[in-house]
DNA sequence: TTGTAAGCGTTATCAT
DNA sequence: ATGATAACGCTTACAA
């Protein structure tokens, strides 16, 4: 109640928690209490300020508040700048998944873009260490340090999700890459396949590490050995994932020795693959099987339908807020946790047994 | 520098303006002058205290000098909770480039989800009403308001993007839905198509209005009326895209005297829609031409590809927050300003002469 | 040009 | 159970 509240200039900050005490004749420190917790101050005192709190629309001040208790209600969950496009298909869901599971909790979700220049990362750093945020979810393995300061110390609560950094020191939620790369790479064996194509996303990355591993745990298990499988990708990180189906589509036409099945690693690589080599004559499965990771829903809607790995993309973001909320204090007390979360692999028609 | 700062606990708040100001052998108030108003402080102070400020790993709390000059440098984007699946395939996209602008002057994004319940009214609300935001970027025609507090009010600046609202008060941002389906449809008349299938999103919005508006504008233009359009879709608000194409697959199989071309209000419907279709024999675009709205990458690489209106995403987001940035004070001033973009038409493979 | 001091709207400690 | 009061870390008149 600064200026004049109702003349003309409508523009002030609303009623305060002193507007609140005094209508409800209380004194402030009440008030407070009588909002946070209800249970320590009398039943009638507390209803009369319920009431006065509701008449005249008080919200509390965020940012009073924060001050106050030094601690932020806001998470951050840190982008590598290419994923908007990259691995984009499921972006949208994990941010709902995890915007959901922080509300919950009286939380807010804020996003940062990590690119890869310095006045991104300063930003970053600055959210973090300016107290604007309370820890960070993050998908890039890659962490912002910039003068010095660097978000991986801190003591800044930070939890990874589909990477897994708990080598790292950082609590990771990600699915079985392995062990899911691997099942449906046997599937492919069993249906005859012998020749294999990989595409990789960013060579060397731990979802690269696990999902090639794959490959070769069930080559291994079947007798073959790495030599059944070619790769592509992997060389060009960063950037946009159709663009990398399109090159191994090229890579492929100029193959000897055909592969007859091909592992993308992403969902868009593979529709943009799959586009480029039906242009060339060939037929899916026919001539070439496919699987590929994410489960975006689009793949239902291909032509033909695509096989792929579905990551429990809900369940991660779920995990990941409980872990970051829980563990707002502790931190560096034993090695860091891997919750694992199984993805599931949904058959469609772009696998088949191979054509002879 | 409350307890211990190297000794084991380190969880400390990091170090404060009074912590530079010490180190550089200035006053507090000195420092917070160098750091904002570089101009008003002696040089060689400020190299002082720079070099303190760095050396000490400062970074300003942002909580309390936005409580201190009663503003938060967060706007929030209040999503519809079903745009997360509807027209997802750009919402990535438009996050990406709202926050980029914003992060140029030193502001925040805030993901918002507006669910239809009342919880996330609830929660929006004392997102704006508690400070924590500045501003607010909507996509939604529905604004939360509860208990009497309504977001509409407040003097609380809000650019609407996508929809336009201005006659509800509000500045907007959209492309030329109107046209850009209109160009399309003549296209489509000028191949040589006379019956038509619309697919709409949630009937009556501002979207299916335009974008309806825009096929009816073209048949008029061409002398036919709008018996030649048949509409799908629509009744069905707010759920995922790829299914309101799949009912309109089914709808299509029982029309009488078929239409030969077909245009789809979101990328997501045309998909789906291409693909039930195609699994009963249909050829596109030999039977059928297929057009949609919205420029989502995965288009180029459908089989065939589609056309597809491509919505100015980036410029439109540049747009919102300058726009929202600027507003800060007037509103209320005149009438909002509407500020068009226009979409370009991508002709792919999907749209072509009908058979006979 | 620089320093002093009064808040910003809460919460939390201490009395009462 | 409630009330006065001192912070929280910063900005900004106002003084020097």
């Amino acid at each position: 109640m600064r200026k004049n509240q109702d003349m003309l200039g409508e523009e002030q900050s609303g009623p305060l928690m002193a507007d609140v005490a005094r209508l409800a004749g209380v004194a402030i420190s009440t008030v407070s209490r009588a909002l946070a917790n209800p249970g320590r101050v009398n039943a009638k005192t507390r209803a009369k300020i319920d009431a006065a709190a509701k008449q005249l629309g008080y919200t509390p001040n965020a940012m009073a508040r924060g001050l106050r208790i030094g601690k932020s209600n806001i998470i951050m969950i840190i982008l590598p700048g290419s994923l908007h496009y990259g691995a984009s298909q499921i972006i949208p869901q994990v941010l709902q998944s995890i915007n959901r599971s922080l509300i919950q909790g009286g939380h807010n979700l804020m996003i940062a873009n990590l690119d890869r220049d310095e006045v991104s990362e300063r930003h970053i750093l600055d959210l973090a260490f300016g107290g604007t945020v309370r820890g960070a979810i993050i998908l890039s393995s890659k962490l912002p340090e910039v003068d010095g300061r660097s978000l991986a110390n801190a003591g800044f609560p930070i939890v990874s999700m589909l990477l897994d950094m708990s080598d790292a020191g950082f609590p990771s939620v990600v699915t079985n890459d392995r062990e899911a790369v691997r099942d449906a790479t046997a599937e492919l064996i069993r249906l005859g396949h012998r020749r294999f194509l990989y595409i990789a996303g960013p060579e060397g990355n731990y979802h690269d590490v696990e999902r090639y591993g794959g490959v070769v745990e069930a080559l291994d298990q079947a007798g073959l050995t790495a030599e059944a499988v070619r790769r592509s990708g992997g060389n060009l990180d960063y950037q946009h994932g159709f663009e990398i189906g399109v090159q191994a589509a090229s890579d492929f036409a100029r193959l000897t020795d055909k592969p007859t099945a091909v592992i993308a690693t992403s969902d868009d690589m593979a529709i943009s693959f799959v586009s480029c080599v039906q242009r060339t004559g060939l037929s899916i499965p026919e001539d070439l099987s496919v699987v590929s990771f994410d489960g975006s829903p689009v793949c239902e809607f291909c032509s033909p339908s695509l096989s792929t790995i579905e990551q429990p993309v809900d369940e991660m973001g779920q995990a990941a807020v409980a872990i970051l909320l829980g563990a707002t204090g502790q931190m560096e007390n034993g090695p860091a946790t891997r919750t694992v979360i199984r993805s599931k692999l949904i058959l469609r028609e772009s696998m088949a047994g191979p054509k002879s």
